[in-house]
DNA sequence: CTGTTAGCGCATTCAG
DNA sequence: CTGAATGCGCTAACAG
C-alpha cells in the first residue's frame, strides 16, 4: 500500500513525489521545478507549483536535500567562550556581523559553537552538520576536533589564528599597529610604559605578565601586541587581563597605578579600547588626570561613547575582517583555495596621550 | 563492483558500512556501537571502534543521521536586526547565552537567523534545517515564514513575543516593572515625567512618541513599558529611540532636556539601562546634575560600569529567560507542551533618583 | 545480544 | 524537455 498520491493533505507531510504525482509529472521534473536546476516548460512548472500549493507542500525537505547534495548550507563559527562572555567584545560582534552578512548573501547560515564546552557536549563540534568552520579569536583550540573536521572534509579558516599549513588565516597587523602606538608614546617622551594585555591563553586570569606566560601564549592578538610594544619598549611590564572589558581594564589599571608615584608608569598601553577605557577610569578613581598625569592608548578603534575624550588608538576593520572570512569560506566551498590575508590598522590620535609630566 | 570493503582509507570517505565490514559485524551493530542506542557487547564495540580507527572513520555523517532521524540537532534563533545591531544590547546577548547554554547541554546547536533579510535570502528561514525556532525580541515577524515552519512541523516559541495561540511565550513583567518605577518617581514627588522608549516597531527612528505609533507598535517590550509608565503618568510624553544604546539615549535625552527650564521634565524614564545611561550623559552635557536636577530610571538591571552612580532600575533575569526558552524547546522536542511563563523583575534603588528640585 | 530488511526525501544520472 | 531508476549514509524495526 503506497502512501503516495492517496492522501489529500491529511497528515500534512506531503513529499515531492506526492506533488509530482498530483501534477502528473515525474519526481525529477518536480524537483527541477523547485530548484530551477534544469530546464522546465513554464506550463509544467506552473502545474507543479499549483499542485504543491494544493497539498500544502512548501518546498524540499532541507534534511533530505542536504544528504543528497552533501551540503547543509551552514557554516560554524567557533568562539572562545560562552556567548555571554565572548559577545561582550565589540570586535567579535562586528567580525561576526561581517561574516554573517557575507554568508547570508548566499543563503548560508551561521551556527554558533563555543570552544569552552563541557566534556559531555564536545560532540557538537565534531558532529555538527557544517560545511565549513571559522575559528574566531580562538587559540589552537581542540586540535583533535579540528583534525576530525579535516578528515571529514570540512574546511577550516581562522581569524587571527595560528598560521598553520593549509588553512587560510584572516589577520590584522597586531604587532605593527601596537608598534605604531609605542612609537607615538616614545616620540612624546615616555620611557616608563606598562601594558595591559588581552588574555594570552584560554583561562588566563588577571595577573602580572611574565615571560613564561608570553611564551606559552596561544592567543595571537595578545601575544603579537605584546611583541609590538616590546619592539619599542623592550622591558615594558604588564598585567594580563582575562577579558576585554572596561571592568578588567579598570582592575588592571588600578594594579598598575595604585603604587607610589615614583613607581608609576607615565603611559599605559592597553590592548583593546575597552581595556583602555577601564584604565582611564582607574586613573580617574585615583585622582590622576589623563593625559596630563598619564597617557593611555588602546587598540581596535571602537568608539567608547562614555569616555570624556576620544582614545588614542589604532582602528582595525573588524567587520571587513569578518566579511573577508565569509568570502574565503564561499571560495573554499566553491572549490577554490582562498589566500591568507592581513589587514592594516590605522593610527588615530585621540585626546588620551600627551608628553609625560615633569618629575 | 562494490565500493565497500575494498578500499583501505584511500579516499578518506569511509562509511559506517565499511567499518562494519572491517569489524565483521553488521551495519546496525556498528551503528549501535557509535550511538550507544542499544545493547552491544563490550568486545564487539571495541572491535568496531578499532576498525573505525584503522579506517579513519570519525563517526556517523551528521547529514545522513539527520535525514534518518528527522532531526538536525539545531534550533534557530531569530533576532530582529543584523548581528552587529542586535548584539549591542546586553539583554539580547544574555538571553542568547542562557538559551545556548541550556541547549548545549543536550548537544543542540544554535543557528543565528536575522529577521531583517534581503529578499534574496529569505529562503533561509523557511529552508533552514532546524528542529525548532526561537523568536527573540522580534515583532510579528514574517508571519508567512512562521506559517511555513508550522506546516513543516517546526515548533516555534517566542521571547517577549506576541501571545498567540499554541506558541509558548517567555515573558517578563514589563508593564508591572515600569509601573513600579513610575510609582517610585511619583512617591518622590515627580509630576513632569518623560519617557525614552525602545523601538515600538521594526524600523523606528528617533522620534516623538505619538498615540498612533503606540497603537501600531508590534514590539512588546517597548509598548508594554509605555503602558506601565502611563498607568501612573497618563499623559507622559516621550521620545522613541531606535536602538537600545547609550548614544540613542543621549540623543533622546538631549531632545527632552535641551529646552527652556520650565518645559523640562523633572524625571525621565528610559526603557533600558543603556538608554538611561545616555540620558544621564545628556544631562551632564547640559550642565544638569543627576539626581538633583533630574531623576533618571532605566530598565534591565545591566551594570553600566562607566556611570558615576548606579541606576535606579528594575532588573530582569535575562539569562534565566533564555534558559527557560531553552528548556521549553527541549520539552517541545520531547513531545511535551511547554507553558508560557512570565518572569518578575526586581526594583533596585540606585543613585539616580531623588525628589524634584523646588521650582 | 546481533543480523536482515527497509526506507527517510530527494537530486541526479541516463534514455527517450 | 520529461520520465524511470538509483543510492546519498544511516537507523529503526523486527527476527534470529
Amino acid at each position: 500500500m503506497g502512501r503516495h498520491s492517496d492522501n489529500g493533505e491529511a497528515d500534512g507531510r506531503a513529499t515531492l513525489s506526492d506533488v509530482a504525482a498530483r501534477a502528473g509529472v515525474s519526481p525529477s521534473t518536480a524537483s527541477i521545478a523547485f530548484s530551477g536546476q534544469g530546464p522546465v516548460a513554464e506550463a509544467t512548472k506552473a502545474r507543479v507549483l499549483a499542485a504543491a500549493e494544493e497539498l500544502g507542500y512548501t518546498g524540499p525537505d532541507p534534511l533530505a536535500r542536504s544528504l543528497r547534495t552533501g551540503r547543509s548550507g551552514i557554516v560554524g563559527a567557533l568562539i572562545p567562550q560562552r556567548i555571554g562572555t565572548s559577545f561582550r567584545d565589540p570586535v567579535i560582534i562586528q567580525t561576526l556581523d561581517g561574516l554573517a552578512e557575507e554568508l547570508g548573501q548566499g543563503g548560508t547560515g551561521l551556527l554558533l559553537l563555543s570552544e569552552r564546552t563541557r566534556e559531555t557536549d564536545r560532540v557538537s563540534l565534531e558532529a555538527a552538520p557544517i560545511d565549513a568552520l571559522v575559528l574566531l579569536g580562538c587559540g589552537v583550540s581542540s586540535p583533535a576536533a579540528i583534525a576530525v573536521l579535516h578528515r571529514r572534509g570540512v574546511p577550516v579558516i581562522t581569524i587571527e589564528g595560528e598560521p598553520s599549513a593549509g588553512v587560510a588565516n584572516i589577520d590584522v597587523d597586531n604587532r605593527g599597529g601596537t608598534r605604531l602606538l609605542a612609537e607615538h608614546l616614545r616620540d612624546l617622551g615616555h620611557r616608563d610604559v606598562a601594558l595591559v594585555t588581552l588574555a594570552l591563553d584560554v583561562g588566563d586570569e588577571l595577573a602580572p605578565l611574565t615571560d613564561a606566560a608570553l611564551e606559552a601564549g596561544t592567543l595571537r592578538p595578545g601575544v603579537a601586541r605584546v611583541h609590538g610594544a616590546r619592539d619599542v619598549f623592550p622591558a615594558a611590564p604588564g598585567i594580563i587581563a582575562s577579558g576585554s572589558t572596561i571592568a578588567d581594564g579598570r582592575a588592571a589599571g588600578r594594579m598598575l597605578l595604585d603604587v607610589e608615584a615614583s613607581a608609576r608608569p607615565t603611559a599605559i598601553m592597553a590592548q583593546s579600547d575597552l581595556l583602555a577605557a577601564g584604565v582611564v577610569f582607574a586613573a580617574q578613581d585615583l585622582g590622576l588626570s589623563v593625559p596630563a598625569d598619564l597617557s593611555v592608548v588602546g587598540f581596535d578603534g571602537v568608539r567608547i561613547d562614555e569616555l570624556p575624550m576620544p582614545l588614542t588608538t589604532v582602528s582595525q576593520p573588524a567587520q571587513e575582517k569578518g566579511a573577508a572570512a565569509g568570502r574565503a569560506v564561499v571560495e573554499l566551498l566553491d572549490g577554490g583555495q582562498p589566500e591568507s590575508r592581513c589587514f592594516p590598522v590605522v593610527f588615530e590620535r585621540g585626546g588620551t596621550t600627551a608628553p609625560p609630566a615633569e618629575r
